[in-house]
DNA sequence: AAACAAGCCAACCGCCTGACA
DNA sequence: CTGTCAGGCGGTTGGCTTGTT
């Protein structure tokens, strides 16, 4: 009984919370790859894991599925999500679907521990009038400005020094986001497709390559379905592809620990520029609207395709 | 070196919706 | 129509990591 008097099942007084464990991730992995995602409550027994099928659903979604892509959010998708923030607001999942390999947690994780922070050293509400202009007008076009940049200093490497596969690959799945379709990984919502713009336009494929650090902003080409690509999972670096250190408390929370680069680092203030009463630099001592040290060397959308993204959404607005 | 604060993110919670009996 | 269940969503929290004093 429980402390209301509800008789508990056995399953109910067992169910674990918390952290999974090396051991419950590689059951929940093997399970699926052999029969496929759904039923999660189902799932969650017949896989003999003791946790609930929300509890599955979500740790599969946000961390075990092979195309989820971990570590900094580039500047395109940076843009992006101010973008599409400003359009849809919460609406993280819809975000998320324009985000090849992101899922809506990390969006909204960064939205929050980021965009939200940076409304508060404003001073001001995040949905408000002001930090929107300030988005829209001054953090926006700066991260195109660094992505324009970056874009020349990519081709400039590129012309010199004959491309890698990894970075081929990269570009053949994004670079022409408008006209590549390859298998939809997304639910499309009607809305979507209503601006002839679906995620899957973004999206390479299935991205089944393992992430490591150094794979993590490229895409690979895959097969079909998960089912036919992972064979039955003994140790956890086979999934991952990189060593499993093993010495955190949680026990599972470092199969991979994405660098801490700071995103503050990707983000400017241009002092005078602003035509309201923010003094940017006088927020922050170490100014981190300066974006000088931002990482942007993964460039997943060149600025056409934000262009076009852009035109597409205002066409959706009509 | 220790204590504290801030940043960060995985995981949980409650609510909502749609499918189905 | 109603109840139940599964799945999805956005908000919130707990705890680990990192930075600062």
């Amino acid at each position: 009984m429980d402390e209301k008097g509800r008789t508990l099942s056995e399953d109910e007084m067992d169910l674990r919370r918390g952290p999974w464990t090396v051991d419950e991730d590689l059951a929940l992995i093997n399970y699926i790859a052999t029969h496929g995602e759904g039923r999660w409550n189902t799932l969650a027994l017949s896989a003999g894991l003791k946790r609930t099928g929300k509890s599955c659903r979500l740790r599969w979604l946000n961390y075990l599925r092979p195309d989820v892509r971990r570590g900094n959010i580039t500047l395109e998708e940076q843009l992006l999500i101010l973008e599409l923030h400003s359009r849809w607001g919460n609406r993280w999942s819809k975000i998320a679907q324009y985000l090849p390999g992101r899922t809506d947690n990390e969006i909204k994780n960064y939205w929050r521990t980021r965009v939200q922070k940076h409304a508060k050293q404003l001073k001001c509400d995040v949905n408000s009038k002001q930090f929107k202009d300030t988005m829209r007008y001054l953090w926006m076009p700066r991260l195109v400005e660094r992505i324009q940049a970056a874009a020349a200093a990519t081709t400039a490497k590129t012309a010199a020094a004959n491309t890698t596969v990894a970075a081929t690959a990269t570009n053949n799945a994004y670079t022409h986001g408008n006209n590549l379709i390859n298998n939809n990984n997304f639910e499309v919502h009607s809305h979507d497709h209503k601006m002839g713009l679906t995620p899957s336009d973004f999206v390479g494929s299935h991205v089944t390559k393992s992430y490591t650090p150094e794979n993590s902003n490229t895409a690979a080409s895959s097969s079909d379905s998960f089912g036919t690509q992972v064979s039955t999972i003994s140790d956890i670096t086979d999934y991952y592809g990189v060593p499993f250190s093993g010495n955190n408390n949680n026990n599972c929370a470092d199969y991979y620990q994405p660098s801490q680069v700071g995103y503050k680092d990707c983000i400017t203030s241009p002092s005078g520029l602003f035509p309201q009463e923010l003094d940017f630099q006088s927020l922050e001592p170490n100014n981190p609207w300066n974006m000088q040290s931002g990482d942007s060397s993964d460039n997943f959308w060149n600025v056409e395709n934000m262009l076009f993204l852009e035109q597409q959404l205002m066409n959706d607005n009509m």
